[in-house]
DNA sequence: TCTTGACTATATAGTTACTATATACCCTAC
DNA sequence: GTAGGGTATATAGTAACTATATAGTCAAGA
């Protein structure tokens, strides 16, 4: 379309075409990046229908994430052969950047499900569930590990929840080995574990969990558990169940929800196997 | 999962964990949205693990778009029902921001496209082309208007692109009514139109145009466009073709994509109606 | 003609969320 | 004992606006 010459935008109206500031504009004026097409003698700034397509433009590569200097840098050697280098480029950036969304979105959900349960939730009742079988991610082993090989198994395992994008909106949660829990070893994890709503084919430390558990909660910070522990280890024994595999320990609540430490509370999940009851 | 005591994490490990510079955390801590767990006598800055979790959950609302304020003020009435309202409120931003993510991504197809097409062109020639079906949006009438209504029409336009989300990345073009390029009114635009690959149902002001067109090529700006106009119809004429209902317009090469106005190609579709053909 | 209200301009300061720099302290290892 | 790595604070700089203060412009109405 080429423009009718007659009809030019004051600053104002031009900023509300565009829909911005009209400092805004002032601003890109200043810096170079969208100069109007006339200036008259007292200053005043006139723009065109055309410098309208030129924003939207500047709009698209701002959204795209190109800083000011960069689309400047761009328009300074614009030619119909770089732009289309740069929409090729661009498209992947784009592309990374709805992932990304799409993923927090997912854990947005996850994470409104994961409350209204735990509303639900009264914390004082134990009882036998089944759980429908899940995949969970692994860290390595952290079993009687070091400090450093703690915090190296820790780092490794968080760096891999978002290098491959396995972080689900699920909260950390730790894995203990049977042995260990009847020892009194409670916080003696074997691995750290992260629920996968959508797990990826392919990937490894994946470990499906289902089945029958014993849930119990205990309030309060990490330092008290063993009373739960030991609550939830007599409750087996009165009804007869037999401790399974491993126990799952993972917040409800946290600082994320609550203030107090007091309030806290984790949710402790004892693998039971009911075959060799009574 | 319940934090073991006794390894902390100092700041410039926490930041390698959480992949921000350590300032940041410096930063966090100042403005008191996340102060360590601890901090010894020197002033040394200690994190637990657990408190990753909590800047998981910063980084997570971030993302979203709020303000390191707004999240600190959610930290300082922190519930689980506030939380919950929270992620419901912040569920539609996301997919807002989703969806316009995926119109970006369109646009920038359309855009490598047209620039891919426009490589390809010999801007000398002229031909009949058969053009399938496409939709436009078109704009008010602006046939004959003032300046104040061309205005209008122009900014009621360009809103409603930006409210129905109508941008598709094609040009913004003007269609000329046969009558007005007969009298050699060429810039009297009926209407202005944007192409709509995936038009919505239900929507009005579509207009679906196809067919037969004589194609050409005007280079340099607008206000020598008529000669170019002139060229056209007489090719026409010794071609023995008909003018269809309408002439649409728009730029190939605009100020985004050529530094001088005498490279700007605006391209030039004669509706043409073959079957008068003498 | 004067004034009012709505516009325009420039210059400058403030904002957000970092990010960098300067300076100083601390700690271990050769 | 000093070199190299860490830590700290304080301060300044950055991007991309955004707001404010002050002043000039302009058309309409009393």
């Amino acid at each position: 379309m080429s423009i009718r010459k007659e009809k030019l935008f004051t600053t104002g109206e031009f900023a509300d075409l565009c829909k911005v500031n009209k400092q805004t504009l002032i601003y890109y004026d200043q810096i170079g990046l969208l100069a109007p097409i006339m200036k008259d003698e007292k200053g005043y700034r006139y723009y065109s229908i055309a410098q309208y397509e030129f924003f939207s433009v500047i709009e698209l590569l701002k959204a795209v994430g190109m800083t000011l200097k960069e689309i400047q840098e761009y328009m300074a050697n614009k030619s119909p052969e770089n732009f289309s280098d740069l929409m090729r480029l661009q498209k992947e950036v784009v592309s990374k950047k709805r992932q990304e969304l799409e993923m927090i979105e997912n854990m947005i959900l996850v994470k409104s499900k994961l409350i209204e349960e735990a509303l639900d939730i009264e914390f004082d009742k134990t009882s036998l569930e089944y759980l429908p079988e899940c995949t969970m991610y692994l860290s390595d082993t952290i079993e009687n590990s070091t400090e450093e090989q703690f915090v190296a198994a820790v780092s490794d395992f968080i760096e891999e929840l978002y290098r491959a994008q396995l972080d689900s909106g699920y909260p950390i949660g730790g894995m203990t080995k049977k042995e260990n829990v009847l020892k009194g070893d409670y916080s003696n994890y074997s691995y750290l574990y992260m629920e996968q709503p959508n797990p990826r084919e392919g990937h490894p430390y994946f470990k499906a969990v289902g089945g029958s558990f014993l849930v119990g909660y205990h309030i309060g910070t990490a330092d008290t558990i063993s009373s739960t522990y030991e609550r939830l280890l007599s409750y087996m024994q009165q009804h007869g169940y037999c401790l399974g595999q491993y126990v799952y320990e993972e917040y409800i609540y946290d600082a994320v929800l609550k203030n107090r430490e007091e309030e806290y509370v984790t949710k402790i999940m004892m693998e039971v196997t009911t075959n060799e009851k009574g």
